[in-house]
This record gives C-alpha cells, sequence and structure tokens, in this order.
DNA sequence: GCCAACGTTGGC
DNA sequence: GCCAACGTTGGC
C-alpha cells in the first residue's frame, strides 16, 4: 500500500499547527483521541509517511492551516494510563491499552489557511468528509486527489509541473 | 453562547 | 438488544 494521507483535528487552543511546529525536532504525539473510529485508523490504517492536513477546529474561520507527516505508526497511547492525564481512561491497562496514537512532524503552514468557506465552493475539496455536517472524527481519511488539490490551491504545487517534460 | 449531531452509558 | 439520557464536539 502506497502513501495514504490523512486529515487530523485539533483545537488550536488545545494543540495548534504553532505548537507542532514549536515541538522538539517539530514532531509530537498525536494523543488524546477517544474515539474507536479514530482509535482503529490510528491503530491500524496510518503509516510512516503518510501526509497529514493539520485542521484548525472550534473557533471563528475553522480551517486547514498546515501539512504534517506521520514519523510513527500507532503505538498505545500512554496519557490513558496516567491518572493525572485529562487523557485518563481507568479502564486502560498496560496488556490492553485501549487508545492509541502515531507521531507526526510538521511539515509546513500554508501560505494561506484554506477555510471551509474555500472548501466548500471547491468541486474537489466540497466533498471533503470535513465539511460533512455533524462530522465529528477527529482523524479522518483524504483521497490523493483531495491531497494533492489542497497543495495546489494553497499554492504549494505549481500547476505546470504536470506538464514537465510534455514538450 | 446556542444548539444540532453524535457517541457512550446504563436501566430495563 | 433497545433506547432515553447524558456529555462532548464543533459550526455558527
Amino acid at each position: 500500500m502506497g502513501r495514504r494521507y490523512w486529515l487530523m483535528k485539533s483545537e488550536p487552543g488545545c494543540f495548534s499547527l504553532d505548537d507542532l511546529r514549536t515541538s522538539p525536532q517539530g514532531i509530537s504525539a498525536w494523543d488524546g483521541v477517544r474515539n474507536y473510529q479514530a482509535r482503529n485508523l490510528l491503530r491500524d490504517d496510518i503509516q510512516v509517511g503518510d501526509g497529514v492536513l493539520f485542521y484548525h477546529s472550534n473557533i471563528s474561520r475553522p480551517a486547514i492551516v498546515g501539512l504534517a507527516r506521520v514519523v510513527r505508526s500507532g503505538y498505545p497511547d500512554h496519557t490513558a494510563l496516567d491518572p493525572r492525564s485529562r487523557h485518563f481512561d481507568p479502564r486502560a491497562t498496560p496488556d490492553s491499552p485501549i487508545w492509541y496514537m502515531v507521531d507526526v512532524a510538521y511539515v509546513t503552514a500554508l501560505p494561506h489557511p484554506l477555510t471551509r468557506e474555500d472548501l466548500g465552493r471547491h468541486p474537489v475539496l466540497g466533498t471533503m468528509d470535513v465539511l460533512r455536517r455533524g462530522n465529528r472524527l477527529s482523524v479522518q481519511p483524504v483521497t490523493p486527489e483531495q491531497w494533492r488539490t489542497v497543495l495546489t490551491v494553497a499554492g504549494l504545487m505549481d500547476p505546470l509541473e504536470h506538464f514537465a517534460g510534455a514538450g
């Protein structure tokens, strides 16, 4: 299986793209996910090298604000074992950790954030899961086409590159 | 701050 | 196994 792409949501007041950028070596665990569907993605599907769209939620202008990549695949989320953590889950044990996380590395901020309005009026991006009303999944799959389109619309990829070698 | 949508819990 | 109650998420 080749590289896959994901969108990860975070409230910037809790953990922002800038928090990731300024983490040691630009790397942080994506911890605290307490939803089984998202857990399954973290544990089973997300692989090293996968691309991540970093999305800021629960603010006045929610938006895709940057890119990250996965640098460690799923491993037990130890914050579930820590009674002092606000992500503590008394059901979790070292043998049965229940919750999983991955490590992600900062890649870049988008020159301009892509707001929901931006996404919604684009023919390709308008179908993204994140726009679906009531969708609360904090880790979501993104298609390769959506990934490429985000990069192009954000100005991170020269559209003329498609024609390289064509003449 | 409001509230709709969603996931989880727990009584039955 | 059903489903009402509850807590949380997250756009607006």
